[in-house]
DNA sequence: ATAATCAGCGCG
DNA sequence: AAAGCGCGCTGATTAT
């Protein structure tokens, strides 16, 4: 089948990663009422069209009632009272020393090299498998988001959070459930397995005799034994076709130890090619949302709250989200309860994922077995094994919460994300016009072409091109190109065949080299155009759903549904992969070198365009964000002064500094002079040395040292603050975002120079771009909470975030107005900072064509 | 042969 | 004398 050949092409996990990755199947049970299918995410996943994302104007509301109202239409069977009772003892918080600062715990230190990348692996594919989680801040006031901050923001009067914000869940009104942990109330909670069909079953003493009791009462057909075996026993592998989850394990704690984990039942099987979504009755995943979520006090946990509203969202549930999100829905999410705990785990080689897997090994060591839970093989060992380690881990982790307060609020702006980011993979799609784009590529591809016929003839061999080895083999032997750098040894690769190397030996006299050189550069630029945006697997997906969709409207365009990853990031930035549309070419491309009369060129971001009907792109660009909250956070007086009159402090260094006063030349390629200052006080800011600078500007050692010593000079309560933020993060081993979001740096005390330093300058920019972070957070969440008030701002999407950038697909009658309204959240959700925040907006039907707007 | 890493480069 | 920070993607190279 066309789809497992597809499948193929992806780059597959390493192979030691799925065996890890199969002991880690997460909380998902098969639903045997029902047939199974493929594995919505390998790709292959019917988008229903029939039942629409959008239903205008009345997709939500939170004014409804309660979501449990019909509880009693939906029986819930519970198959026993297995229930793990795990009363704590109430602790009498044995530490009232220093309760804000969190026990060192030993650090594996010995960082491996290796874990690094293969996270980022490990990222890309769990995404099918991890389980999901609500919300629980209470943000039912349409204007809760913004009223929770403004609160927050005002009663501080512009300083920073106190430290001690104990009595931030009183004063925000945040949800009860929340109020409750902080406060060290005893929880517990059940299991219990639900499926439709299934009667009553006898208690059981563990999760292992649950899911042994599950598995010996559920009459399985030969093929679905078979699918158990080889997807959830050994051999699984995402891409075989038979598999693809059909249920969601939701856990649902309460008091006293009375409380019960729920099947819930997603979609069903996707035989003969129906769609899952027509499959589905919505009343019935309706009910089962109502009589799960709602209706009591009980609050509900999970391990990625991201993908089960995905899911739901994408089997066509369309009220599905109300009840995710309704504010009486108490959910939290302990994957992104361990990322906002230590969010540089990953970097430091300590987990490999925020996987359920990693953090229990991580948060209660014991090698991520619970005891009594972890013997056995085979599917229901493994479901009983993820349950006690949710079990357990939701017990330490809520531990923690209690004794860090803040972390509810930061948790809670995350499950508003969370729910934010599943409806924008589910529905938000941006326009891809890949036509546009492959008309070019004939033309790259002779362009490509071209130039490896010429460099061949300039080498006197054939080279690869793409081969850095090959290379400089023949800039550095056959032409004997110096290779640059014996002073500097250490550090510096002298056959390097990089950008700035290549223009460097480019200015030489040698013509030979010089070609090669130029060649090479161009080479690389178009070969990227091609290969990311022309043969990219993403682009194959797009193409395959489009497909299977029947191309019924949209002509030509792709939908891009991309993946937004909460939890990658050490900072608290989003990312973005499969595409990653935060990396997306900006400038234009010149496809003529060799003298072609057209003048031919390329901008990618020409190709994302406006789609749906009569909509443009509206983008919202903070200005100077990490340059703004700089001056809040250090209070610098010169800073905030040139802020707050209205100054552009990039624009002023371009002119005043670098071009007068240090001659520097505005860069040849794209990218203006503002562009240039702006990496100059960036660079400045976050540490860079005077060699790099030197060496980024074209300037000389020296007149870098001075440019940097007067930038930091010129601005005194900005370098007062850079060595404030490095002794603190010494004192207590993390540094703090403005809203009180934590990174660790361990090896800000290390007596290895290189390592210490490192983590000064991560330091400073963590706190920087951290806030950053939180800024926009908020106003997403906000803009996600809002009231819609006419069924046209029910169409307006948000099709992406650019870290300090919104992107918004907007009906155009309302563009104008939606530019103002979205400025003034964006502006709005950090009141009473000591600089203004502004954004700039733009609008336009691509997204290399915005145009600028005016705000009034 | 496959898996993990590196080099290089796109963006903020 | 001092490795700006934060990401993801690709093809080539090295390690197993
Ligand atoms: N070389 C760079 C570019 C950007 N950033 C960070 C700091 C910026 O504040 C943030 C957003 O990037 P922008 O390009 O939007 O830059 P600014 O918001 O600072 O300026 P502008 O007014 O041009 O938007 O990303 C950085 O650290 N290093
Ligand atoms: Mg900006
Ligand atoms: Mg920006």
């Amino acid at each position: 089948m066309a789809l497992g050949a597809f499948a193929r092409r992806v780059r597959p996990p390493p192979k030691q990663e799925v065996d890890k990755w199969l002991a880690e199947v997460p909380l998902w049970r098969r639903n045997p009422n029902y047939a199974w299918s493929e594995d919505e995410d390998n790709g292959e996943n019917l988008k229903s069209g029939s039942v629409a994302p959008e239903r205008k104007g009345r997709e939500v509301d939170h004014d409804d009632g309660v979501p449990g109202g019909s509880e009693g239409d939906w029986e819930l069977k519970p198959i026993g009272e297995l229930c793990r009772n795990l009363k704590q003892p109430r602790r009498p918080e044995p530490a009232p020393q220093e309760t804000s600062r969190r026990a060192p715990r030993p650090r594996p230190k010995p960082r491996p090299r290796q874990t690094q990348k293969r996270q980022r692996r490990e990222i890309r594919d769990d995404k099918d498998e991890e389980d999901f989680a609500p919300q629980v801040i209470d943000l039912s006031n349409p204007e809760g988001a913004s009223g929770l901050l403004s609160n927050l923001f005002a009663s501080q009067r512009g300083a920073a959070l106190p430290d001690n914000v104990s009595d931030l869940s009183a004063r925000s009104n945040l949800n009860r459930f929340l109020g409750e942990v902080s406060c060290g109330a005893e929880y517990s909670f059940t299991l219990l397995l639900l499926a439709k069909g299934y009667g009553s079953g006898p208690p059981a003493s563990n999760w292992r005799s649950a899911a042994q009791f599950f598995s010996t009462s559920t009459p399985l057909s030969k093929d679905q034994k078979k699918v158990l075996k080889t997807k959830i026993g050994t051999g699984f592998s995402k891409l075989d076709p038979e598999g693809h989850v059909v249920g969601a394990c939701f856990l649902r704690t309460g008091r006293g130890g009375k409380g019960n984990i729920d099947f819930l039942p997603l979609c069903k099987g996707r035989e003969s090619g129906l769609d899952l979504a027509e499959e589905v009755d919505p009343k019935e995943l309706d009910g089962t949302m109502v009589s799960f979520l709602g209706g009591n006090a009980q609050a509900h946990v999970c391990v990625d709250f991201q993908g089960i509203a995905r899911r739901l969202m994408r089997a066509g549930d369309p009220s599905c989200r109300r009840h995710l999100t309704h504010p009486k829905t108490r959910l939290l999410d302990l994957k992104l309860l361990s990322w906002l705990l230590e969010p540089g785990l990953v970097h430091e080689g300590a987990i490999a994922s925020y996987a359920l897997g990693d953090v229990c090994r991580h948060f209660l060591g014991q090698g991520g077995r619970v005891e009594g839970e972890g013997e056995g093989d085979g599917p229901f060992a493994t479901v009983a094994r993820e349950l006690g380690m949710v079990d357990a881990l939701a017990t330490s982790l809520l531990r923690e919460v209690g004794k860090l307060p803040s972390l509810a609020f930061n948790l809670g702006v995350e499950m508003n994300i969370a729910a934010l980011l599943a409806r924008m993979e589910a529905s938000f799609p941006l326009a891809y016009n890949l036509e546009e784009v492959r008309r070019h590529g004939e033309r790259i591809d002779g362009k490509l072409r071209s130039f490896e016929e010429e460099a061949h003839g300039v080498a006197g061999e054939p080279f690869n091109l793409r081969s850095w080895k090959e290379l400089g083999a023949v800039l550095y032997d056959k032409l004997g190109a110096p290779q640059l750098a014996s002073r500097t040894s250490r550090n510096q690769n002298p056959r390097s065949t990089d950008e700035s190397r290549l223009a460097w030996l480019a200015k030489l006299n040698d013509p030979k080299v010089a070609r090669i050189a130029c060649i090479v550069l161009e080479f690389r630029r178009l070969s990227q155009v091609v290969s990311k945006y022309i043969d990219a697997d993403w682009l194959r997906e797009c193409e395959l759903r489009r497909d299977a969709e029947g191309r019924r409207g949209g002509g030509t365009l792709l939908e891009v549904h991309c993946r937004w990853n909460q939890t990658s990031t050490a900072t608290g930035r989003l990312s973005c992969s499969d595409p990653n549309l935060q990396a997306v070419t900006k400038y234009t491309q010149s496809l003529q070198a060799g003298g072609q009369g057209g003048g031919e060129k390329i901008n990618i971001r020409d190709a994302f365009v406006a789609k749906q009907g009569a909509t443009r792109l509206l983008a919202l660009d903070y200005s100077q964000i990490e340059i703004r909250l700089l001056a809040h956070l250090s209070g610098c007086g010169k800073l905030c002064g040139v802020l707050n009159a209205g100054g552009d402090l990039f624009a002023n260094l371009a002119r005043d500094w670098l071009c007068k006063k240090m001659n520097v030349q505005a860069p040849s390629r794209e990218g203006s002079a503002r562009d240039q200052a702006k990496r100059t006080v960036y660079s400045i800011i976050y540490g860079t040395s005077a060699m790099a600078l030197g060496q980024q500007l074209g300037i000389p050692v020296a007149a870098a040292q001075t440019l940097k010593r007067s930038f930091l000079e010129h601005f005194p309560g900005v370098k007062s603050f850079i060595s404030n933020v490095k002794e603190s993060c010494r004192a207590k081993g993390f540094v703090q975002t403005i809203l009180q979001r934590r990174r660790y740096l361990p090896e800000i005390n290390s007596s290895q120079r290189q390592d210490r330093e490192a983590a000064e300058r991560k330091a400073v920019n963590t706190v920087v771009q951290g806030s950053a972070a939180d800024l926009i957070k908020a106003a997403m969440v906000r803009w996600s909470r809002m009231r819609r008030a006419t069924p046209e701002e029910w169409e307006v999407r948000l099709v992406a975030q650019i870290h300090d950038e919104l992107l918004f697909e907007v009906p155009e009658r309302i563009v104008d107005h939606q530019a103002e309204q979205l400025a003034a959240i964006m502006t709005g959700v950090f009141p009473n900072l000591k600089v203004p925040i502004l954004v700039n907006v733009s609008s336009g039907s691509t997204w290399g064509s915005l145009q600028k707007i005016k705000i009034k």
